[in-house]
DNA sequence: TCTACCTGATTAATCGTTTAAGCAGAAAAA
DNA sequence: TTTTTCTGCTTAAACGATTAATCAGGTAGA
């Protein structure tokens, strides 16, 4: 029986055109002088045997190894698809494959899944750093992924000009009483997000920050925020600084009996995979991935373009000036103007707001 | 300045004692015949120099790249992080790489995904299929996670038995009209799933199966589901089988004045990163990735292993007779026993059911 | 003493590609 | 005609590891 032959390599297209292996390289890459013709011929033939390029010889030669690693704060991050899937399509797009790294833990395991990329041969790697850790100059260039607030950062969302957004929105709406809820006080990205939605808000609203991580110190995790407490204490908007976290309030305060968004209103961020499918949908802020992701590749490549040509030289952080990349606000159900503090519930029937609800993740109507 | 040298080689070690090139590749790699002594002070020199391999040149010299595909249907899909943290684990501890590739989108793909990471080169790959696809013999090892009622499937949580789990527990709380939540009509996932639920309620539960693509289909995208009617017509069981669709009619119930677990019971799958923290906290049923994943790692290994000693031959699925792995069932607030039609919620105060609540994702009971 | 065998190393080929250098012949410039 | 330049290709040396084959020298058995 014809024995499946193993893929054919370049020596195979050259031996069967008469030619040699380098003319077959020069040919197929167009770098050095070859005919036209010839060209042509070794195309043909190689679709013909159906000739794939050994990457790892490749690599071997050129040093080269046509990967970015991808290193994660922490994989059970449910943003972290978004991004996962905005790496790998900007990196194949350039023809790059992706490496993941999970750096679940401290931050010794994040140095490690870096050392385990290095090791591996990446040519340059995107780094979404835990909450306040600075990543350190290794041996190939690096795209940081945090909050333009961070120092040394590379590539960011603009998260105070998105807590703006949101700060704005209830604002317009007539809140005047707002409880920011964080998860992490020592997060530079939520610090930012609430420091944007105070600066949106304005002098003249009444905020206070819960940061769950404290209640859970005190109650247990997963215990109740009291969010029923602060509505009867007059807070009618509650901005999270993350969809999870606006999930919780959301389903706190409907377990609570107070409406939203008749009543209070809530918001979120990053418009997680559940944001527009719960009851009501909810508001939030969402980050241009895609756009961020094409500048942390696109640094990446300019950067190892670099390392190559001025040889040994700049191994470091990918372009200086960080780049912000502006957020966009979803309005969905759960924002609404403040209401009276009576009947929690409208009128029974269908659902007051029931309209065509934006779908996750491209859709609603993203305001500047 | 000193100038920053490369990272060495093995030309470099064996230099620097006085010996071959082989023979340091013998000593560090224990295969051929060299001196303990020698050996030793080959390992000494090695980490003196901080020599690290070229995992390409191994590669190229030995066929095996030590890296692993992994391709994923729909990298959007919330389960994504921790079937990818899972995987990533399993094959780290064996030395092996992960490389990420989204067939979101159609079949097509799908296809060209596992084409990349053949081009690069990858020793097995690991494939989460498509709803409703099969994945054709490629040049490789493959390891398909799956559901065991797919025909060459290899590895699955045994969604049948996980449904079971919900469909007594619901039971045994005295629910006798269930209502199915489905999102897709062809997932064989999501049909084992539901004929679990159905076997594990038995013959004196009444039980209808609602598909959100078709209520969908006709409301357009995040409509309401029309819960309350059900509720109405006496359903006092919700099992979703996804958390997400769980959430939507958590949300959705809680909307329209229901008390959750009070009235009605919502329960779902997969224990995704919000089931332990929304209110009332959802019970679910976890799949056991870790095992899942190293199952699927250790399958891999065996058929890369035997591809290395039968050459040329076994590059089709790994393990012929299915692996199906046992769910657990986490109790939390979501369900109890069914209440009279009456007040929606209990006397104000603090929430009835407040209780440590199981962390996400180790905690709650599992129960076999 | 002579052959056989074992030990501990070396040599050299190999994986598949890239690329600098070289070379023969033709075309252009002198 | 002679020199120079260009074109189109080949040669050969890498890249850094693995590994089969070989070899020198010591030891043991006959």
């Amino acid at each position: 029986m014809a024995v499946v032959r193993q893929s054919p390599n370049m020596s195979a297209i050259a031996a069967a055109l008469g030619v040699s292996a380098a003319t077959v390289s020069n040919a197929l890459s167009g770098k050095g002088r070859v005919s036209p013709e010839l060209a042509d011929k070794v195309r043909i033939k190689a679709a013909e045997l159906g000739y794939v390029p050994s990457l790892t010889a490749r690599a071997l030669r050129t040093g080269r190894s046509g990967v970015l690693g991808l290193v994660l704060p922490d994989i059970a991050n449910p943003l972290f698809p978004q991004i996962a899937q905005a790496i790998e399509n900007a990196a194949a797009a350039v023809g790059y494959g992706v490496l993941i790294a999970d750096s679940r833990g401290d931050i010794a395991t994040q140095t490690e899944a870096i050392n385990r990329l290095l090791e591996r041969g990446v040519d340059g790697m995107v780094v979404v750093p835990r909450r306040a850790t600075r990543i350190a100059d290794i041996g190939c260039p690096v795209a940081v992924i945090d909050t333009p607030s961070t120092p040394g950062n590379t590539i960011a969302a603009d998260h105070w000009q998105g807590g703006e957004l949101i700060g704005r929105h209830l604002v317009q709406l007539g809140h005047r009483r707002v409880l920011l809820i964080g998860t992490h006080r020592d997060s530079n990205v939520q610090n930012d997000r609430i420091g944007g939605v105070k600066a949106g808000l304005g002098p003249g609203v009444d905020c206070d920050t819960l940061w769950i991580e404290k209640v859970e110190g005190e109650g247990g995790e997963g215990c109740l925020l009291g969010l029923a407490d602060r509505v009867a204490a007059g807070f009618t908007g509650f901005a999270a600084v993350s969809d999870l976290s606006a999930l919780r309030a959301l389903t706190e305060l409907q377990r609570a009996g107070i409406g939203v968004p008749e009543r209070v209103s809530v918001t979120g961020f990053d418009n997680l995979i559940w944001s527009p499918v719960v009851t009501p949908a909810l508001t939030t802020v969402r980050m241009d991935l895609a756009t961020i992701a094409d500048l942390a590749v696109a640094a990446l490549m300019r950067a190892i373009e670099a390392e190559a040509d001025a040889d040994g030289a700049g191994s470091g952080r990918v372009s200086s000036a960080p780049d912000r990349v502006a957020m966009q606000l979803i309005i969905r159900q759960s924002s609404g103007p403040p209401g009276p503090g009576a009947a929690p519930y409208p009128a029974p029937g269908p659902y007051p707001l029931h309209a065509k609800i934006p779908t996750h993740p491209t859709a609603g109507e993203p305001q500047a």
